[in-house]
RNA sequence: GCGGGCGUAGUUCAGUGGCUAGAACGUCUCGUUGCCAACGAGAAGGUCGUGGGUUCAAAUCCCAUCGCCCGCUCCA
């Protein structure tokens, strides 16, 4: 679809781009603004939708073995308990007065012992010099290594301080791994967002708002199962918001503490549960490309050993390289039935699914496609930006795929001065408007609106002119067609108004280049 | 959370103690033109992020606060 490789868009263009044009806005602007969350605007939600709406379609829709849910976002407390965030979401983290950085309270020790700068103190102690005289071999190391590995160890700092340096690492654990600064105590963090259920704060039973979808849908296996008798194997899916307290947001809508994901649990029966994670990485992978993402920028990466969540047997993420560098839009993981049978035990009902061939009740594995809405939102936008020259000026277009495009279709008269013109324009874009996102626009030069499309990515746009509607002063007889002109290539087509509906959905599944062969080319000025 | 940078019109920015805070683009109106950001005339739009302080006088200096950006860090 883009054949050719663009400079990347900066993402404060983007940001400014999405405000003008009513993509998004941060969230609360008019006092003072709330970090880390963002409004999406008229066309912003628009966006979004085709989005979701494509990956429902897609997901579920057009599969025989999907079905989809919408759980709440309030859930039963027991439900962070049973799938472990309560305890690993919540781990306390203590942080480098010197430097800033966050480590987790319980690893800090480990990451000390493993720094750069103890295993440089380890040998220095353990050489000749340090065997002789460790204290003025590690004063020695303090004028010269040290300094750039570890700036902020106090006696690095001060090298001629006359007190003895402890010359055991162990010692000097509780020093932050990166720089030797000092740490702060262990403070509790909860990265699950927290409120009160009940009008009344003191009684009200306190619960979290979900910071994964994925719960709602292992908690409803069962009645999902129970309801749609679906046989393994079979998905679930389902959008929805969730909350982290993200330690660091950012980057636009990259990373907030509100965000939607788009997510898919697929049970299947253990042994065949490689095999269908290989299928979904390989299916969703496919779903970014055939919506436009540019290859070159989209790649697959495959989660080390020791990145592995302690759930997870495999994790491959699809990554977009974004102005800020390779970034997560999805992550499709293999759970095992680690969830299953989590929430079987504490629940106490069974979660379990009977195998009619081998006659016996299983545990299925779970294969976990999960995406991030606004990611993904904001991955098409980037990628579909795009500033060319044209005729000496520049021309900013927004190149997203037709399906996702905010408006499907402009409806422009050519010149707004003739009622005739203006009417049939207007009765055009109602018979459009009942179908697709149509708008009419007047209110400037051909050209301006032509450009103004193109920045909010409108892939087509119908103009009447004076030969679709005739001259009576010159007696021309109307031709009742009309042009069409493609976003992309900026080409036109001349089509009766009576086919516009029967071309428009070929048009919008992306088949500009077949339509423009069964129809004369428009020549401006003619 | 730490360090650095920044916050003035819808957008991009100028203005560093002194008249009624400006420009470009955008938006709106009128006229003209009529197929790719045309031209002319006019208009709207800012308590200079917010709060406090210093001063005869603050967009400008100081403090606090909020927000944004970059880096570090964290990330189921």
């Amino acid at each position: 679809m883009l054949p050719y490789p663009a400079p990347m868009v900066e993402l404060d263009t983007l940001v400014s781009l999405c405000k003008r044009r009513g993509f998004i806005f941060q969230s609360s602007e008019i006092y003072g603004g709330l970090g880390s969350a963002w409004d999406y605007g008229p066309l912003g939600v628009e966006l979004k939708r085709n989005l979701k709406d494509l990956w429902w379609r897609d997901n579920v829709h057009r599969r025989e073995d999907m079905v989809g849910l919408d759980a709440a976002i309030t859930m039963h407390p027991k439900v962070w308990e049973a799938s472990g965030h309560a305890t690993h979401f919540a781990d306390p983290f203590t942080g480098c007065q010197d430097c800033g950085r966050h480590y987790r309270a319980d690893k800090q020790d480990e990451a000390s012992q493993s720094s750069k700068w103890i295993q440089a103190i380890r040998k220095v102690i353990e050489g000749p010099a340090g065997q002789k005289d460790p204290d003025r071999a590690l004063r020695n190391w303090a004028r010269s290594d040290g300094k750039k590995l570890a700036p902020n160890l106090p006696w690095v700092k001060n090298p001629d301080d006359p007190a003895p340096i402890p010359n055991r690492p162990e010692w000097l654990n509780g020093r932050c791994p990166a720089c030797g600064g000092s740490l702060s105590e262990p403070k509790p963090a909860n990265l699950m967002l927290r409120t009160t259920l009940g009008p009344v704060e003191a009684t009200g039973t306190v619960i979290y708002l979900r910071p994964e979808t994925a719960q709602g849908i292992f908690v409803n296996f069962d009645n999902v199962l129970q309801a749609t008798r679906k046989k393994l194997p079979f998905g679930i899916a389902q959008i929805g918001k969730s909350f982290r307290n993200e330690i660091t947001p950012g980057n636009f809508t990259f990373r907030t503490r509100e965000f939607e994901q788009m997510e898919i649990e697929y049970f299947c029966a253990p042994g065949i549960d490689e095999e269908w994670h290989q299928k979904w990485i390989d299916e969703r992978h496919a779903w970014y490309l055939r919506y436009g993402l540019r290859n070159e920028n989209l790649r697959l990466r495959e989660h080390a050993k020791d990145e592995l969540a302690f759930y997870a047997k495999r994790c491959v993420d699809i990554e977009y390289l974004f102005p800020m560098g390779w970034s997560e839009l999805e992550g499709i993981a293999n759970r095992t039935d680690y969830d299953l049978k989590q929430h079987a035990k504490v629940s106490g009902r069974p979660l379990t699914y009977f195998d009619e061939e081998r006659k016996e009740h299983i545990v299925p594995y779970v294969i976990e496609p999960s995406g991030g809405v606004d990611r993904a939102a904001l991955a098409f936008l980037i990628n579909a930006h795009h500033e060319e020259e044209v005729r000496g000026e520049k021309r900013v277009v927004l190149k997203l795929h037709p399906e996702l495009a905010p408006i499907k279709v402009a409806v422009l008269p050519l010149l707004k001065k003739r009622d005739d013109i203006v009417s049939c324009a207007k009765e055009i874009c109602a018979a459009m408007r009942r179908r697709w996102a149509a708008l009419y626009d007047d209110s400037a030069a051909i050209g301006r609106l032509y450009r103004r499309q193109d920045e909010v990515g409108t892939p087509y746009c119908v103009t009447v002119d004076v030969q679709a509607v005739g001259d009576p002063e010159k007696g021309e007889a109307a031709d009742r067609k009309v042009t069409i002109r493609d976003r992309d290539s900026m080409e036109q087509i001349r089509v009766p108004i009576a086919e516009l509906t029967d071309v428009f959905p070929e048009l919008l599944a992306g088949g500009w280049n077949r339509v423009a062969t069964r129809y004369p080319p428009h020549a401006p000025g003619s």
